[in-house]
RNA sequence: GCCGACGUAGCUCAAUCGGUAGAGCAACUGAUUUGUAAUCAGUAGGUUAGCCGUUCAAGUCGGCUCGUCGGCUCCA
């Protein structure tokens, strides 16, 4: 016969049927976490499904398992919620989930929370950590809940309970704070050592942005002080990539208030690194087959009606303006240009596929908030191509596309991105039978060249499917850059057509691709990745040269020459300063190579090299680094 | 666009209770000629984002505008 047994949990001894499973007794509390170690059994781990048969004390590990770490997060964001119910009454409650390495909750309250109020509601978060409230949970009617929560005036945990279909909820319970959720959570508020608040934002209700806008604080919260610490360190070393910082440093590129915001200014060094760029994407273009356009940067209104974008895109375009009677508009975008230069004649079945290419300029009304540095910005270059396929070339073009994709972000060295698939949406144009194939073969596209990626189901646009590739910014903040875009729309609206074997009009599909995004976006990304210190290939400066004195000036010129002569992007220092601040201000540039050259030097016909980050390298036969340093361009070496 | 914070010399920052706007670096001039991350001295640099207001007096307090930052929303 199965006995009761003992079992201490939360320090509280409780009686449980021999056999009971881990599982059953931490749902019983609502705590729950992947690892659980048995205190009082010599250390042993036990899994969910292990069955208890003696006295015992559970207790859940602080556990860096996801699970565990999702846990740990969102009951700490019930004592925020309890630390700033004690701070300010007045307070009303909305969701507080767990994020990505921490956690929010949106608050409703009149008075805004000012960075003072986060030290304050983070000490009082830690007195309830201090009293070590156990963590409680309890099953209630909902109409329970409904009267509990309307008697606080708690409006939006009403609104959250008239969508729950089921008869009971659950409620949690820590000291003096009861909150409406699902849990689980830890045992007690003891566990939660390891958080800090960060940042105060605005968040509307639902994330609609009709409803309320509520005050949103998040925080980091993690199992072990050291993953905090580190979590934090993250995010000042991020602060140091920042390409907008960077961007100031180096001299990149700079936006300009009289000017305009989200406009940018590409600095010589910036543009330098921007041209480096063009060239190796045009000379790719042409390996491919890809035909280069250079198109207005405005058009008629008439043009923006036929393709559609007067009606559906208008809000983010920049207003017409009057030319003789007639409207013009900034293109937002360079499909209808390319369309007209495809239609400016009869297209046979034998010129198809047909591939146009241009760095084509747009500029697009973004809403003031949502401008960030090169990131998202106003007016862009986009590495833009159409291409013009029959039904059976849509496949193996798509491969084509994303095979170029992938040597671009290989060659750049990019380590961080993330690759989705969209499907369709609810609202589309075109054929199911043509959506069915165009998705398959963006599909077998990205499986044949062996790219991980994740579907978007319902998020494509409704004019076609896509492959979207995300670039990653020191943040982690994912950003559009790579995509390829179906299109059944365009061809219709503009009559596109091409003469078939049958001597018929046949309808092409178009692709809209860009391989880097946009050479803005691009640039952003790519400064962030390399923190400012380009590859070799890329750097806008490659060598300086730093004369110990002006008696060596001379042999400073002849090595300043040579390399010159082969193309390097030189800098030669002859200001009069010491070596040592010349030294400094070169790797401050963040420049590959520095080659300090004196009379040991001149004498045998070396330079003493001193590589970013590296520092001296000693003395070298100038050909040598010559030989070194163009194989490492031509190879486009990724130090 | 929305919520909040912020805006001082080219850059990084200071300026107590509202009482003459300062420093370092950079720039310029001169001296210095140096062996791997800052040579010394001097000079110049400002309508404190802009406008309006309160006050004897505004970088500082209030209002509006512009811009930036963090989010939200948006992102053909």
């Amino acid at each position: 016969m199965p006995e009761n047994i003992k079992i201490t949990v939360n320090d509280k001894e409780n009686l449980f049927k021999e056999g009971t499973s881990v599982k059953e007794i931490f749902e019983e509390f609502g705590v729950l976490s992947r690892e659980i170690i048995a205190g009082g059994c010599n250390g042993k781990l036990l899994n969910l499904s292990d069955k208890v048969n003696d006295s015992r004390v559970i207790s859940p590990i602080k556990s860096s398992s996801p699970e565990g770490e999702e846990i740990l997060r969102h009951s700490t964001s019930h004592i925020m919620a309890q630390a700033v119910k004690h701070l300010f009454p007045d307070v009303k409650f909305a969701i507080g989930p767990a994020i990505e390495n921490g956690f929010y909750y949106d608050f409703d309250l009149e008075h805004s929370f000012v960075p003072e109020d986060l030290e304050k509601i983070e000490k009082e978060m830690k007195e309830i950590v201090k009293v070590n409230y156990p963590f409680s949970k309890k099953l209630v009617s909902k109409e329970e809940a409904v009267n509990y929560f309307k008697e606080k005036g708690e409006i939006y945990k009403l609104e959250i309970l008239s969508e729950i279909p089921d008869d009971t909820v659950s409620m949690f319970t820590q000291g003096d704070f009861t909150d409406l959720c699902r849990g689980p959570h830890v045992p007690s508020t003891g566990y939660l050592r390891n958080f800090k608040l960060l940042s105060v934002a605005g968040a509307y209700w639902r994330g609609d942005e009709k409803n309320k806008m509520l005050q949103r604080i998040y925080g980091a919260a993690f199992a072990t002080k050291e993953e905090l610490k580190k979590y934090l360190n993250f995010l000042e070393e991020a602060k140091k990539r920042d390409h907008r910082k960077l961007g100031k440093e180096l001299d990149l590129f700079s936006i300009n208030e009289n000017i305009g915001p989200g406009l940018i200014l590409w600095h010589p060094k910036g543009a330098m690194v921007r041209k480096v760029i063009e060239d190796f994407w045009k000379d790719e273009h042409i390996k491919r087959g890809y035909q280069f356009l250079y198109t207005p940067h405005i058009a008629r209104v008439d043009l923006w009606k036929i393709s559609g974008h007067w009606d559906f895109y208008k809000e983010n375009m920049f207003s017409p303006m009057e030319v003789d009677k007639g409207q013009y508009m900034l293109k937002p975008m360079n499909c209808p240009f390319h369309i007209m230069v495809y239609k400016s004649k009869t297209r046979s079945y034998r010129d198809l596929p047909v591939r146009y290419a241009e760095l084509g300029t747009v500029y697009r009304y973004e809403k003031s908030g949502v401008l960030h540095g090169l990131l998202r910005v106003r007016g862009f270059t986009q590495d833009d191509a159409h291409l013009f396929v029959t039904p059976e070339q849509l496949e193996d073009e798509i491969i084509g596309v994303l095979d170029f994709t992938k040597h671009m972000i290989e060659t750049f060295g990019f380590d961080k991105y993330n690759i989705y698939l969209s499907t369709r949406p609810e609202k589309y144009v075109g054929s199911l039978e043509n959506w069915e194939l165009a998705t398959n073969s963006l599909r077998i596209a990205v499986e044949k060249l062996g790219l991980p990626y994740k579907i978007d189901p319902g998020e494509g646009v409704f004019y076609g499917p896509k492959i979207d590739v995300k670039l990653v910014d020191a943040l982690g903040r994912e950003w559009q850059g790579p995509t390829v875009q179906v299109d059944f729309n365009l061809p219709e609206r503009f009559d596109v057509t091409y003469i078939g074997q049958d001597g018929k009009a046949h309808r092409p599909i178009m692709l809209h691709r860009v391989v880097l995004g946009s050479m803005e976006r691009f640039f952003g990304t790519l400064i962030e990745q390399y923190a400012g210190a380009f590859p070799v290939w890329l750097a806008p400066v490659q060598v300086k040269i730093i004369p110990i004195a002006d008696a060596h000036l001379d042999y400073a010129k002849k090595v300043y020459n040579l390399l010159f002569e082969h193309g390097i992007r030189v800098e030669l220092d002859s200001r009069s300063e010491k070596m040592n601040s010349k030294v400094r201000d070169s790797e401050k540039e963040k420049i590959p190579y520095t080659l300090v050259l004196g009379n040991r030097e001149a004498e045998n016909g070396t330079v003493s090299i001193r590589q970013r980050k590296k520092g001296n390298l000693g003395a070298v036969k100038l050909e040598d680094f010559l030989t070194e340093i163009l194989g490492k361009i031509k190879n486009r070496t990724i130090d």
